[in-house]
DNA sequence: CGTTCAGTTGACTAAGGTCAATTCCCGTGG
DNA sequence: CCACGGGAATTGACCTTAGTCAACTGAACG
C-alpha cells in the first residue's frame, strides 16, 4: 500500500480541479487540513446518528455504504480509490447522518474537516465553485440509483454490474454484500446467477 | 388563478434567498430573464431526449416528474407550489434529459434560462454561494427517494404519505399517478388500501 | 341515458423471502 | 499432509406479495 504523502495531496488536488482550476494559493489554504488516515477493514468512517465532521478522499481500499433499519443493513455504494466520501448530507444539514460507512477493506484514505471546506467557502469564490460543483456532482449518484430502483428489476440490475465501469464491483466485492446492493437476499441473487446461467 | 407578475416575482426572490442572500442589484441581474408562463394540464415543461434548458418555479399548480422505460412511466415526484422545478441534471450535463415534467393542472410558473443562472455563478459570489446550496438541496430529495425505494416496502411507503408534509400528494394527486410513484400499480395499491382497511 | 375512465375485486402467475440442509472454499492446527 | 472449523454460496420446500388479465362498479360529463 502506497503511503507517500505528498504524492497522496497531489493526487486529491488533481481531483478537485477536476471540479475547479484552484491556484497554489488557493490550494495552501487547504492543505495544512488535510490528514492520511488509515482505517482497518472492518472500522468505521462514519456511524448512523453521528454527526458527520469530515471529508474524504479514497487513496486505496474500498468502502461500503449502507443504511439501517430494523437492524437490517441495506447497502447503497460502494467506493474505491479516487473517489470523495463522506456523509456529505450531515455535513451539509448539520444532523446525525442516516448513513453508515464501513471499510470493506484496510483503507488509506485523506481526510478534511468538513467545517474547513465550508470556511473556504465564504472566503473564497473557486472554494464557492468547488463546492457547486462538488454538490451538483453529488446529486448525480443518488438520482441514478434511485432511477434503477425504480425502473430496473434485481436481475437487470445484476446484468448492469456485469458491464462497464461498475465491473469493479463485481470484481472486487463479496457477493453477499452485492446482493444487498441489489437489494435482495444472497439466496435470491444466487438463484438469479443460476437462471442466467441456463440461458 | 393568480397571475400578478411583480408579486410572483417578489415570491421567487424570497425562495432564492432562502439559500442565500442577494442584494436588490444582484436581483436586477436576473430579473430582467423571469418570464411567467402558462401550461396546460397535460402539456410537457421537459420531455425525455431533450436537453433542458430552462429552469422553472411553481406558482400555481401541480407537475409529474418521471421516467420512461419500455413505454412504461415511473413517477418519481410530485411538484406544487413554491418549488423549483426542471431537468436539473440535464441542465447541469448537457446532455438530453432522462426525466419527463408534464403538467397535472393549469400551471402558472416562472421560467428562465439555465443560462443565465450558470453566467451569474461565474460573475457574482453570491450567485456562486446560492448554487452550491440549491445544488446541495437537490441531492436531498433523490437520497430520500432512494432510501425509501431501498428501506420501505410500497405498503410503508403508502402510510408514510397519510402523514406529514405529504399529505398534499394524497389530496390533490390521481390514485392512479400516486401507485405508479409508490412504484406499483393501481391495483396492487387498491388491495393495500383494502388491506389497511381491514386492521 | 349512454360513454368513459378511475377504482375495485377475483383468479391465476411470477418472483423474491424465509428456513433449513448441503456443498464449497480456505485457512489453521494437529 | 491431512482433518477440521467457519463462513460463503447454493439448493429445495414453502410462503407472501405484487403483476396480469378480465369483469364489474361507480362517478362525471355530455
Amino acid at each position: 500500500m502506497k503511503t507517500d504523502q505528498p504524492e497522496a495531496f497531489a493526487v486529491l488536488r488533481r481531483h478537485i480541479e477536476a471540479f475547479a482550476k484552484i491556484s497554489d494559493m488557493e490550494w495552501e489554504m487547504l492543505l495544512p487540513h488535510l490528514e492520511l488516515k488509515l482505517l482497518c477493514r472492518q472500522e468505521f468512517l462514519i456511524r448512523e446518528g453521528k454527526k458527520a465532521t469530515e471529508v474524504g478522499f479514497v487513496i486505496d481500499g474500498m468502502f461500503r455504504q449502507y443504511y439501517t433499519k430494523d437492524g437490517e443493513e441495506k447497502t447503497t455504494y460502494f467506493f474505491f480509490e479516487n473517489h470523495f466520501i463522506s456523509s456529505y448530507i450531515s455535513c451539509i444539514t448539520g444532523k446525525p447522518s442516516l448513513i453508515t460507512i464501513e471499510a470493506l477493506s484496510d483503507v488509506l484514505y485523506i481526510s478534511f474537516p468538513y467545517r474547513t471546506l465550508q470556511q473556504l467557502f465564504e472566503k473564497n469564490m473557486a472554494w464557492q465553485k468547488f463546492g457547486r460543483l462538488m454538490a451538483e456532482y453529488l446529486t448525480i449518484g443518488p438520482e441514478e440509483r434511485m432511477a434503477s430502483l425504480l425502473l430496473q428489476s434485481p436481475e437487470e440490475r445484476y446484468l448492469d454490474l456485469l458491464t462497464g465501469s461498475k465491473k469493479k464491483i463485481i470484481e472486487r466485492v463479496p457477493q453477499h454484500y452485492i446482493a444487498n446492493y441489489l437489494g435482495i437476499t444472497p439466496v435470491s441473487l444466487s438463484r438469479i446467477r443460476n437462471r442466467l446461467l441456463k440461458k
